[in-house]
DNA sequence: ACATCATTTTAGTTTTATCTAAAATAACGA
DNA sequence: TCGTTATTTTAGATAAAACTAAAATGATGT
């Protein structure tokens, strides 16, 4: 299993966490995520979804040429419900 | 208020984290903190806690020429269960 | 005023993370 | 096989974070 050192050190960078966003309630090519991130190279998306696969916090799945990736939210416990709220803008 | 995306960046620092656990249950003064983390100077624990302070994690309170920091386990709101549970090194 | 104690701050270095550009891989269709 | 598409990987550059050593601050006691 993955520590919550390591799911912690995963979602402070806002890019990851932004990937997260995309791909929490439907998979996603790693193309359509770069698409949605236009000001970083494909290259560098690409190196945050290996980071967040290595961490198990996204999965992915291969169809011909492309890759879908989509969000282990049961991966990330508690972690899960405070991204919703982050995202839906909530305070707490 | 202090955002939830700050929270998780001063988080991700294991050295930081380890502060908020020593100073999670007692007030400790800057000096206690550092004997307690002897890997470091001093001087490095001292703008960890600035950090700290600045994230609005910690708080401060000087007594003569000692400052004691204490946790504001109310400023972290979901995470301070998260914390909890890693240093009761429970499984989730 | 001076010496000491506790801590912070500064300036510069080291380490780590993130990014880019380009090359490599791999599946597909003509 | 060749060209195209989708993605990954590499190597190196840039940026950010964390650290150290030393100087500065500020309260205390003599």
């Amino acid at each position: 299993m993955f520590s919550q050192a390591t799911v912690l050190a995963a979602l402070a960078s806002p890019r990851r966490r932004e990937i997260l966003r995309l791909v929490w309630k439907e998979e996603l090519s790693a193309g359509t995520i770069h698409r949605a991130m236009p000001d970083v190279t494909f290259g560098a998306v690409s190196l945050q979804l290996r980071s967040l696969l290595e961490d198990g916090l996204v999965e992915a799945r291969a169809e011909s040429r492309r890759r879908f990736y989509r969000a282990r939210r049961e991966a990330l416990g508690t972690f899960a419900e405070v991204l919703e709220r982050m995202w839906d803008d909530k305070l707490w």
